[in-house]
DNA sequence: GACCAGGCACATC
DNA sequence: GATGTGCATGGT
C-alpha cells in the first residue's frame, strides 16, 4: 500500500473510533436512494426524508407514476426538500431517461458497468459529479468514491491535495490508494462529513478532531 | 434572525 | 474558464 494509502487508512480508524459506523443511506431500495441523491442536493437530509415520505403516501415511489405526474404536483409533494421547483424537473429528467431505457427496472439501469452508468448519468441535466457518484455508491452499491465539499477541505488542511485540485483529481486521491470497495467508500465518505460537520469548518480550531495528530494546517480550507 | 444543509445549471465577464 | 447567481425549505 502506498504511503498515502495508509494515511488514509489511518485517518479513517481514527474517524471511525470516534464516531463509530455512520450507516448512510441503510436502503429503502434503489429507487429511493436515487430520489434522495438529488433531493439532497444542498439540503439537509431531515428535509429530504419528509419528501420521500410524502412521494411513498402518495403511492408516487415508482418509476412510471413519477413520469406520468404533472410537474406542478410533484413539486408539491417535494416541496420539504426545499428548491422544489428545480428538483422536481431533475427527479423527471432523472425518472424519464430511466423509463425510457429500462421501464420499472432500476436494478437493470444500476447493474451495468461503473464507467458506462457514470457518464449516462452526468448526461441527465441536473446530476453533477456528486449526485452521479452518490447514486452509484449507494444506490447501485458500487465502489466510486464521493468527493463533497467536506471533503474538499478537509483533504486541503491536511495536505493532501494543492488548492487548485478539482473534483475527479480529489476522488483520484482515495480510488487510487484505497482497496475498491463500496462498503469502505460509502463509510469513509460519511466520516469525512461527520468531521466536517462537527470540526473541520472554516476557522474552526481542531482540538479533539479525530484528525488533529495527522499533518495539517490549521486555517488552509476553501473559502478561508 | 442569521446561518447552514450530503449541488447544479446557467449567465456573464 | 473563472466567477457570480438563483433555487427554497426546515433546523440550530
Amino acid at each position: 500500500m502506498s504511503a498515502t494509502g495508509k494515511l488514509l487508512r489511518e485517518m479513517y480508524e481514527a474517524m471511525l473510533a470516534q464516531f463509530g459506523h455512520q450507516g448512510w443511506w441503510p436502503g429503502e431500495g434503489p429507487l429511493e436512494m436515487c430520489l434522495g441523491a438529488i433531493l439532497t442536493q444542498n439540503t439537509n437530509w431531515g428535509n429530504v426524508e419528509k419528501a420521500l415520505a410524502n412521494l411513498k403516501a402518495a403511492g408516487a415511489m415508482n418509476i412510471g407514476a413519477i413520469d406520468a405526474m404533472g410537474h406542478a404536483e410533484l413539486a408539491e409533494l417535494i416541496r420539504p426538500a426545499g428548491y422544489y421547483n428545480i428538483k422536481a424537473k431533475r427527479l423527471k429528467n432523472f425518472i424519464h431517461h430511466v423509463h425510457q431505457g429500462w421501464g420499472e427496472d432500476i436494478e437493470g439501469f444500476l447493474d451495468r458497468p461503473i464507467s458506462t452508468l457514470r457518464e449516462e448519468l452526468l448526461s441527465i441535466n441536473g446530476i453533477g459529479f456528486e449526485t452521479a457518484d452518490s447514486i452509484i455508491l449507494y444506490a447501485a452499491g458500487k465502489p466510486t468514491f464521493v468527493v463533497d465539499a467536506y471533503t474538499a477541505r478537509i483533504m486541503l488542511r491536511h495536505q493532501l491535495i494543492y488548492i487548485e485540485a478539482g473534483y475527479e483529481e480529489i476522488k483520484e486521491v482515495f480510488e487510487s490508494n484505497l482497496p475498491s470497495e463500496a462498503e469502505l467508500f460509502n463509510d469513509y465518505h460519511a466520516q469525512l462529513v461527520a468531521v466536517g460537520k462537527n470540526f473541520c469548518r472554516p476557522m474552526a480550531k481542531c482540538e479533539s478532531c479525530p484528525l488533529e495528530k495527522f499533518p495539517h494546517d490549521r486555517f488552509a480550507g476553501r473559502g478561508e
